[in-house]
DNA sequence: TTAGTTGCAAATCGTTTGCATCAAG
DNA sequence: CTTGATGCAAACGATTTGCAACTAA
C-alpha cells in the first residue's frame, strides 16, 4: 500500500520509511501547535480512529528525535516528556504554573550572553535550554480572586 | 534522643521535625556542592553507615521542596530529578554533554527580558529556568581527538 | 500522648525492550 | 525478498503509596 502524508518527503530526506504511522504522528504534533506528550499523541490519534500502540508512538518519536525531525523536551512540574516539530527557528515556552498551558514566544536573550560565557569559562557552549514560568491572563485573574494576600 | 545537627534551626523554622535523617540529607546535598539525585543521597549516607531507606529520601526531600529549603530541578538525557539547597541566589548550571558533569555559573542574563516579556504578553512571569548546553575543557579535548570532522 | 516520621513492600507512572509478525522498499 | 516498522506483553527505572511501627515534641 503506498501512502503519501504531508510528511512524506521528510521521511524519506532522513531515510526513514514513509509509514501511515509517522504521518499521522507528524501530523497530529504539527496540529497541535504546541509541544505534547507521547500519550497525548496516542489518544489524539485513537480518537480520529487510528489504531497504534503506545509503544510505536514512543519508537516513532525516538528515530525522528534522533533525525533532528522532532525536538524533545522537559518542563518542571512533569514527569513526561514533550514532543514538537522541530522548526529550527530559535524560540522558547512561557508555562503557566495555574493551567500548565505552554505557549510559544519567538526570539531568545541569550546569544550574546552564551559568547561571554565561552570566554569566561572555556566551555565549548552548543545550546541552551530556557523556559519561563508565571501566570496567563486567565489564571492572574482568578489568583486575584482566590489568594488572600 | 535529641539530636543537633547543622540544618536543626532550618528545619525548626519551618516548622519541620528535627530528624538525623533530615539533618544528613541537607548535609549531604551542601556537601556535595552540586545537584545530586535522590539515589546518590541515598548511597552517599550508605556509605557513611547511615541507614535509611530511600523511599525516606524522596519524602524528606518533598517536603524540603515544598518548604523551599531544598530546589528540585531536571536536566535533559536524565530521568531523574536533581536537588540542591535552595541558596536563594541566581545562579544556573553549565551541563557538559559529554561527561554530564554540572558547572554552576553565577548572575542571570533574563532580567532585563522578564520586564520585557510581560509587557509583550500580559503573563505574570515569576521565574524561569535556564541551563546552558555544551563541552567542558576535558571533553571538548576528547572531541577533537575522536571526531572526524 | 499524639501527630509527624520512618521502613518495608507493593503499586504506579512513563518509558523501553524482546520477539514474532507485517509491510515498505 | 529483506530490512525496517509494528503490536503485544513483559520488563524497567524513578518515584509514590498504604500501613504498621516508631519517635520528636
Amino acid at each position: 500500500m503506498i501512502e503519501t502524508g504531508s510528511y512524506t518527503e521528510v521521511l524519506r530526506r532522513e531515510g526513514l520509511r514513509n509509514t501511515k504511522h509517522r504521518n499521522s504522528i507528524l501530523e497530529t504534533i504539527e496540529g497541535s501547535g504546541k509541544p505534547v506528550t507521547a500519550e497525548e499523541i496516542f489518544l489524539n490519534l485513537k480518537s480520529k480512529n487510528i489504531s497504534i500502540n503506545l509503544s510505536s508512538v514512543y519508537r516513532a518519536l525516538d528515530i525522528l528525535v534522533f533525525k533532528e525531525v522532532v525536538v524533545k523536551s522537559t518542563i518542571a512540574d512533569s514527569s513526561s516528556a514533550f514532543f514538537e516539530i522541530n522548526k529550527r527557528e530559535h524560540k522558547h515556552n512561557l508555562i503557566c504554573s495555574g493551567c500548565k498551558k505552554i505557549f510559544p514566544v519567538d526570539g531568545c536573550p541569550l546569544e550574546e550572553y552564551e559568547k561571554l560565557l565561552q570566554d569566561k569559562t572555556g566551555f565549548d557552549v552548543t545550546g541552551h535550554r530556557l523556559e519561563i514560568y508565571g501566570y496567563c491572563h486567565e489564571c492572574k485573574e482568578e489568583k486575584k480572586y482566590f489568594s488572600n494576600e
